[in-house]
RNA sequence: UGGCUCGUAGCUCAGUGGCAGAGCACUACCUUGACACGGUAGGGGUCCCGAGUUCAACCCUCGGCGAGCCAACCA
């Protein structure tokens, strides 16, 4: 049987590179090719012995658009996905978007009060057109915009599933949803009840705690006297004789219509002869009680506390252990209730304006002071959201909470960075009912009938035919009108995209997951809720590892928000540099536990970087030949076997290369196991730029030129090349896709590849870098002794640079180099390179030269080295003035004396020669003698050039 | 009021118990046969402050100071 092979178009691959890097040019067709040829695809099972990988994306809201966030979170999960696609796993990056209640009806709504007026004159409602129209509406708007989100996805190189892409609303989803809402229901932890809940007036629907964010406003204090008096109503009087009398502060002057009692604290001294009395509410002249608890702050105020149970969570709890009633006086459509005597039907601001002219009128009111303090604001519109009584559905969250507290206790899911899982324990130990029902219409409506037969509820997966209490048929029926937080979907979201309340493979194979990567601000609304549901529902965590990443910020550090104007967008960036040197700024930055302050600067960096990695794949193309002119043809068994065999015969600096090469791919991976990305990226640019192009390509020239070069040493500085080139390209993949498949792609020698997966499925193998086995490092490629020389060369090379540079000489203006080597190794050493030192250095010729002979009258430049052991001399006459070269001499001379002070101050401190490890003393030692002989060179030297001159 | 981060070059950030690093920016020189999205050389630091542990601290411990985030809040 033959198998095809999936390649690029053959145009595409006859193409020579361009001449610069450029990303617009094939990133796109790059991803339709993955795409198309289902390079992305996980398989249902795994072939024996293969691991699975699996990561759910944190569903972005259908409406939304890439911002920054979802660019790193994107960019981080893609490299794990490809990492271990690269590294054999059967690994499922499996894509979707979130039905996001709130966000996506207001969208729809702004779009509606544009269409024209409702009857009532004022701008087109969902009410004005309807529920079943608005969802159709709706739906229609999502299969519109829905796939803004997903197509920018794309753009970043995301390798997702699309074949096991899923919505929040999706059908199979709707049916877990229901599933788990009738089975929390049976299991008596999801109920219905009149509860203290947060309502935004303008949404017009409850919110769940987190929900209200907190903000500071400026108000004012509004400070009210409350008269006490006894059982009788007869006015008590304080010791001196005067009308005892409570001075209560607050800053929510219309809540005081609600109030049921007013507290003091028990030990409170000042107030002990109210205790049991009661007080009268001003204005409205009701009587109620004055209690006593500990919850009331003596220090505060007057420490005394009015109670409004209906309208304040803490109030609520007081309520709750006095057995106060509640009187609602706020109602949901922002006015007082009739409960509000005189102020009913007035909106809360009119109320509180006209409530505290009548508390002056009255007498009742002793200041008011300016006072900020926090409002809790409605985290979509940002109006301010009030606590008001009303009947919702809660999930009882503390039996849920107990085994997900436990998960992580025991390590079954780990927080990294370690240090989220004490907020995570915070929160989870001080959790409170979950409130889910939503007054929207776009969302799971709720599948609870209420029978108007025998006020009965009728909980059910299906639509039911009679009422579960009185058997009533189902025209009795009303279904409940609300849907559920969008939370409570996502929750379920690591099982019900693979299928479940279904058993299937996918469920199987993929949970729990491997790995949640997301942001830390959604621990509470999201992370949370999924460990509880997937504990709950599958007996088992929805994943091992819960990986959150910082928060990206602008350049100042400040939040990105489009009120601001301060938001960098990413496909702009794309657009400008290209995805991989975006997604190569993210992963540099993606160190953990701090915020990550997103520069331009640095993706231009990238690029650069793109470029340079393009530049030098290019100069393979323009090398990739033999020296008579033909072609160069692969190694039989490849390239990393050859270089293995061959190892020996391999000259140093290629030697050194990939020895090199092998420490990077272990600190690549290691990078990547650590989930430390910023590691490996680090590791792979500077492996690449500082010593493959400017250090092996400069040395490769010359057995690549024609002139110097011997047929073999050419051929084998060509392998060697590529394998380098090419192992760098697995290596960096999983960061940078794009770039790194076109240059893959142009290399001479590659084949065709299959994941074990796709082999086992029987699919075609893929011209393609995705997969590739990514690299292990190779020992026997590990060469210490080459290491040691190129750095020695590299240190005579620099010298002479850096001589060059001090004084100002042109790198046109050749010299000649004279050596004396202090012992064998130096001599062979030198004579070994001479011709690598003359190329980079740009020096003319290298000539050994005798100490004695090298008269003392000579003029000239001396460089003493300690590695290697030789004294480089150059000849100053017609080079460079005698002042030029004693200042640099100087400065050489001082920066080794220096160097010796250090070195002497710990070697003469007897506490170190007692404590320190001998080997440290020893090196020590060697390195002041080395620095004794260098400073008596240089000195000999300075002494030299002061006779002549 | 708690909890968690962070403080290193002008800027953005790496980093290690044993002589402080990168990119950008800056200065000088160079269009050398992959690359000016480039090369070579250079300048630039009390590693926030103070104690302690240690032979040795930028790194570990404690205490300050400063910045940010999260949670709870005084009604």
């Amino acid at each position: 049987m033959t198998k095809k092979v999936i390649a690029p178009a053959a145009d595409k691959l006859a193409r020579p590179l361009a001449k610069s890097y450029e990303p617009a040019a094939f990133e796109a067709e790059t991803y339709q090719f993955w795409n198309e040829n289902g390079c992305f695809e996980a398989s249902d099972e795994n072939v024996p012995g293969q691991e699975s990988f699996a990561i759910m994306i944190p569903p972005p809201n259908v409406t939304g658009v890439l911002h920054m966030g979802h660019a790193l979170t994107n960019t981080i999960q893609d490299i794990l996905t490809r990492w271990h696609r690269m590294s054999g796993d059967n690994t499922l990056w499996l894509p979707g978007t979130d039905h996001a209640g709130i966000a996506t009806q207001a969208q729809v709504e702004k779009a509606i009060a544009k269409e024209g007026k409702g009857p009532s004159g004022r701008p087109l409602t969902r009410h004005d057109i309807g529920r079943e129209e608005f969802l159709k509406r709706t739906w229609k708007w999502k299969e519109e915009h829905g796939t803004a989100i997903t197509n920018q996805l794309k753009r970043l190189g995301s390798s997702l599933d699309w074949k096991r892409e899923r919505f929040t609303m999706d059908e199979g989803l709707s049916k877990a949803v229901r599933e788990v809402f009738v089975k929390l229901y049976e299991e008596g932890l999801i109920y219905r009840g009149e509860r203290i809940i947060n309502w935004c007036p303008r949404c017009q629907t409850a919110l769940s705690d987190l929900e209200v964010v907190p903000t500071d406003r400026k108000g004012s204090f509004w400070h009210i006297i409350y008269k006490i008096v006894d059982d009788a109503g007869k006015p008590v009087k304080n010791a001196d004789g005067t009308q005892a009398q409570l001075i209560i502060a607050t800053t929510r002057p219309e809540t005081l219509l609600g109030d049921t009692a007013v507290a003091v604290h028990p030990e409170d001294e000042r107030y002990s002869h109210l205790h049991g009395k009661s007080a009268v509410l001003p204005l409205v002249g009701r009587l109620i009680p004055v209690i006593t608890d500990t919850y009331v702050d003596k220090e505060f105020g007057s420490g005394a506390l009015k109670v409004t149970p209906a309208h304040d969570f803490n109030d609520a709890d007081l309520g709750k252990r006095h057995n106060l009633p509640s009187i609602s006086v706020m109602g949901k459509d922002g006015k007082i209730t009739s409960e509000g005597g005189a102020y009913a039907g007035l909106k809360f601001a009119e109320a509180r304006e006209k409530l505290v002219a009548d508390l002056q009128t009255a007498g009742d009111l002793v200041k008011v002071e300016p006072h900020s303090h926090k409002v809790g604001l409605c985290q979509r519109c940002e109006t301010v959201a009030e606590p008001i009584l009303s009947k919702q559905w809660f999930v009882k969250i503390e039996p849920l909470a107990k085994p997900a507290i436990a998960a992580v206790e025991n390590g079954d899911i780990v927080f990294s960075p370690k240090s989220w899982d004490k907020t995570y324990f915070e929160w989870m130990n001080n959790i409170r009912d979950w409130c889910i029902s939503r007054q929207l219409w776009w969302g799971h409506q709720i599948p609870a009938w209420y029978c108007n037969q025998c006020d009965g509820i009728t909980v059910s997966r299906e639509e039911p035919r009679n009422c579960s209490s009185c058997n009533a048929t189902a025209i009795a029926l009303t279904r409940d009108e609300d849907v559920l937080d969008t939370w409570f979907s996502s929750a379920l979201w690591p099982f019900s995209t693979l299928g479940w309340p279904d058993k299937t493979k996918a469920l199987e194979t993929f949970y729990p997951t491997s790995i949640l990567e997301t942001g830390f601000d959604i621990i509470f609304f999201w992370v949370s809720r999924m460990i509880m549901m997937g504990i709950h529902f599958m007996g088992d965590v929805p994943f091992k590892k819960v990986y959150l990443h910082a928060m990206v910020r602008d350049e100042k550090g400040e939040k990105m928000s489009k009120s601001k104007g301060n938001v960098i967008d990413p496909l702009t960036l794309i657009d400008q540099h290209g995805a991989d040197p975006l997604r190569f700024t993210l992963a540099a930055m993606a160190g953990q536990g701090r915020d990550i302050k997103l520069s331009t600067d640095r993706v231009e960096g990238y690029r650069a970087f793109c470029n340079k990695l393009w530049n030098a794949t290019k100069f393979l193309h323009l090398q990739f030949e033999e020296a008579n002119g033909g072609p160069i043809t692969e190694p039989a068994g490849g390239t990393e076997a050859w270089l293995e065999k061959n190892h020996a015969k391999l000259t140093p600096v290629n030697r050194w290369v990939l020895s090199r090469l092998q420490t990077v791919t272990t600190r690549v991976e290691k990078g990547f196991a650590d989930f430390e990305l910023n590691e490996s990226a680090q590791a792979l640019y500077e492996y690449s730029w500082l010593e493959v192009c400017d250090w092996y390509i400069e040395f490769s020239k010359l057995p690549l030129r024609p002139e110097t070069a011997k047929p073999e040493a050419r051929y084998e500085t060509l392998i060697t090349l590529h394998y380098v080139l090419e192992t760098l390209m697995r290596l960096m993949h999983p960061i940078m896709p794009f770039v790194t498949e076109e240059l893959w792609l142009s290399l001479p020698f590659k084949h065709a590849a299959n994941s074990p997966a796709r082999v086992r499925d029987g699919k075609d193998e893929v011209l393609s870098l995705i997969f590739q086995k990514f690299p292990k490092a190779n020992e026997k490629l590990r060469d210490e002794g080459a290491e040691k020389t190129v750095s020695s060369l590299k240190s005579v090379i620099e010298a002479i640079r850096n001589f060059r540079g001090e004084n100002a000489i042109s790198p046109k203006t050749e010299f000649v180099l004279k050596y004396f080597p202090q012992n064998a190794d130096a001599e062979s050493f030198m004579k070994e390179f001479t011709t690598d030192i003359r190329q980079l250095a740009r020096v003319s010729e290298v000539v050994a030269f005798e100490k004695s002979a090298a008269s003392a009258g000579a003029l000239e430049a001396s460089i003493p080295l300690v590695l290697p052991a030789v004294e480089l001399r150059i000849g100053l006459k017609g080079l460079v003035n005698v002042e030029e070269e004693s200042k640099r001499l100087k400065k050489d001379i001082e920066r080794t004396e220096s160097d010796l002070g250090h070195c002497r101050g710990k070697l003469t401190r007897e506490s170190f020669i007692a404590k320190a490890p001998p080997e440290l003393i020893a090196k020590e030692k060697a390195t002041e003698a080395q620095l004794v002989a260098k400073l008596a060179e240089l000195e000999a030297a300075m002494q030299r050039l002061s006779q002549l001159a």
